[in-house]
DNA sequence: GCCGTTTTCGGCCCGACTGTTTTCAGTCG
């Protein structure tokens, strides 16, 4: 069993017990738990052989046998039987916006519904707004909840929600009521999925603001729409909820809606530590005197809890409260930290630009070096590069390179196909012609996992493969990563000071960001390219920037912040 | 079920909105 497997099952068997109504935070343990662990940047097998699954924060004597179980048998015992007591189908039926577990307990124990499409032809049928609580209004919410259910795939990848939640603030920002406002969320968190987009709005008069927003064109319907909150569904099924708050109290507003809920819920125990409340409109005082303390800024809430500013990228509680208490948070790398690219392509493979062009994008761009990595040969789809073309390649990139240095440089280098064999697709003659090698998994991702790692690990180990580009292979929001044994990876990159790559293309950001913290605190360099196949692709960078932030990361982990003698010097003598 | 410079027992974050209530429960984030 893998941990997402594990985590399913602490998962559903939170929303089992609470159907059956359990004690609510018996039911939030093993909820946190599934979080947790779906989060961890280790393999439980292994943390479980070095028996110390204790020590992941939230498992328990209990919660540890159970994993215990599950990893030594397959199945878990105390899950099975919950599944003879509540019907595993019914959990699909908490999915639909408006239905929790006491519903959920409702329409099982008075109708015997135990599926949506059973729910579904009930409420159609008229037969929910007799139940006590309900009335024709839930009955229709339901329906309407079933049919947005339908709608929506998963959860939305970062690189479409992103700018979808820019366009509603930048048209909210258009009122004069509207003073300042922010994307929060999961967004401003840099999550590579999010479940639904969170908007902030500084304003003293919310009417306005809360009119324009649902009458958009684009929502689909109108979830909520009350004085200072409201909420929309957009045509594909996306929730958009916008919240307005007064100039004084928009500091913990936006800290508290830009959570995450975890690193919330400590926030509020430092507060009662010192004798206050936090909520999202001010710290108020616990002595019944009613005093409140206003924050303005995020700056303000921080500071009345003792701690410097968190950038919100940190905000997972996977460690920065301590940080910030103990004065360590590290000082995160910026965009403008970025003065190079290492992974993009041309026409020569499946780009749309050529050598020079690509060059000259990037120079308006402000970096100072760049590689180029066109596909190598095997990558017939992708038009790979014979050993002849590589060459021939090789005489123009020395030209550009030539022509527009000494202050840009452009250099060259393969994104080098690791081959269904295993074997790596150029000789090695031919890779110590070029200046960088990354060499990356495209294909038989599914591969076991002893032979998909060993793949990676003898790329890993060639002494003129420099980088591992997208070393999971993942595809957000559809392909799993490959079924890769990460303790065996990382250990072999600092083995061999191969850099592993964050692949900033949304659709990838891979190396993920649990993985990135921990192979840089094993010392293990990091590079974070744009993949770029053209001039627009150059603006991802700002997503594996967030990832790079959510690992933690400073500007000297990422090699695309070094000067390009230093680039060059780790590329020689490695 | 977890967890402890308040505690090994007794806490565990908290408000907005809706729809059904006639004072509040359920859901959500």
């Amino acid at each position: 069993m893998r941990n997402r497997d594990v985590a399913r099952i602490f998962e559903d068997v939170a929303d089992m017990l609470q159907i059956k109504g359990e004690n609510i935070h018996r039911v939030l343990a093993y909820r946190n738990a599934a979080q947790v662990i779906a989060e961890l940047p280790r393999d439980l097998n292994a943390i479980y052989a070095d028996g110390l699954l204790t020590e992941i924060q939230g498992i328990g004597e209990t919660l540890a046998s159970k994993i215990e179980e599950m990893l030594t048998t397959g199945k878990l015992d105390f899950y099975e039987r919950l599944s003879k007591q509540v019907p595993p189908s019914l959990l699909a039926v908490l999915r639909i916006n408006g239905v929790g577990p006491k519903k959920a307990k409702l329409f099982w124990e008075q109708l015997g519904i135990t599926t949506i499409e059973a729910l579904e032809k009930a409420a159609r049928a008229g037969e929910l707004r007799e139940l006590p609580g309900m009335g024709a209004k839930s009955e229709q919410k339901i329906i309407e909840g079933i049919e947005a259910l339908a709608r929506q795939s998963d959860r939305l990848p970062l690189g479409v929600a992103l700018p979808i939640a820019q366009e509603i603030l930048k048209d909210l920002l258009t009122l004069p009521e509207a003073l300042q406002g922010d994307v929060a969320g999961s967004l401003r968190r840099y999550r590579p999925t999010i479940g639904d987009i969170d908007l902030l709005i500084m304003s003293e008069n919310a009417e306005p603001i809360m009119e324009r927003f649902v009458k958009r064109p684009d929502a689909a319907r109108i979830l909520g729409h009350g004085p200072t909150k409201s909420s929309i569904e957009l045509h594909n099924g996306r929730q958009v909820d916008v919240r307005v708050l007064p100039p004084e109290r928009y500091g913990t507003g936006l800290a508290y809606f830009t959570g995450s809920q975890a690193h919330n819920i400590r926030m509020r125990e430092l507060a009662l530590g010192k004798g206050l409340t936090l909520n999202e409109h001010a710290f108020t005082a616990t002595d019944g005197s009613g005093r409140e303390i206003l924050c303005a800024t995020e700056e303000e809430v921080y500071a009345t809890l003792g701690l410097p500013w968190i950038p919100p990228e940190l905000r997972e509680d996977k460690g920065e409260i301590e940080a910030a208490q103990n004065s360590i948070l590290p000082k995160l790398i910026t965009q403008a930290d970025i003065i190079s690219d290492l992974h993009m392509h041309t026409t020569w493979s499946d780009g749309t630009r050529s050598v020079r062009e690509m060059a000259e994008i990037a120079r308006s761009r402000g970096l100072k070096y760049i590689v180029i990595t066109d596909h190598s040969r095997s990558l017939g789809v992708a038009n790979g590069l014979s050993i002849e073309r590589l060459m021939e390649q090789q005489a123009i990139i020395r030209a550009v390179d030539a022509e527009m240095g000494p202050v840009f440089r452009v250099f060259h280098g393969t994104e080098m196909e690791i081959k269904a064999d295993g074997t790596l697709d150029y000789p090695d003659e031919v890779l110590a012609q070029l200046d960088v090698v990354i060499a990356s998994l495209h294909v038989s991702l599914r591969q076991p996992r002893e032979q998909v790692t060993q793949r990676l690990i003898n790329a890993i180990a060639n002494p003129h493969v420099d980088i591992i580009g997208h070393p999971t292979g993942q595809l957000i929001p559809n392909r799993e990563p490959a079924d890769l044994d990460m303790d065996a990876v990382l250990e072999a990159a600092q083995q061999h000071d191969t850099a592993l790559e964050i692949n900033a293309n949304p659709a990838r950001l891979d190396l993920p960001a649990p993985y990135a913290r921990r192979a840089a605190e094993m010392g293990i360099k990091i590079t974070l390219n744009t993949d770029a196949h053209s001039a627009e692709d150059f603006d991802v960078l700002p997503y594996g920037i967030g990832t790079a932030r959510r690992a933690w990361l400073t500007a000297d982990a990422v090699i695309n912040t070094w000067p390009v003698e230093r680039f060059l010097k780790w590329v020689r003598d490695r």
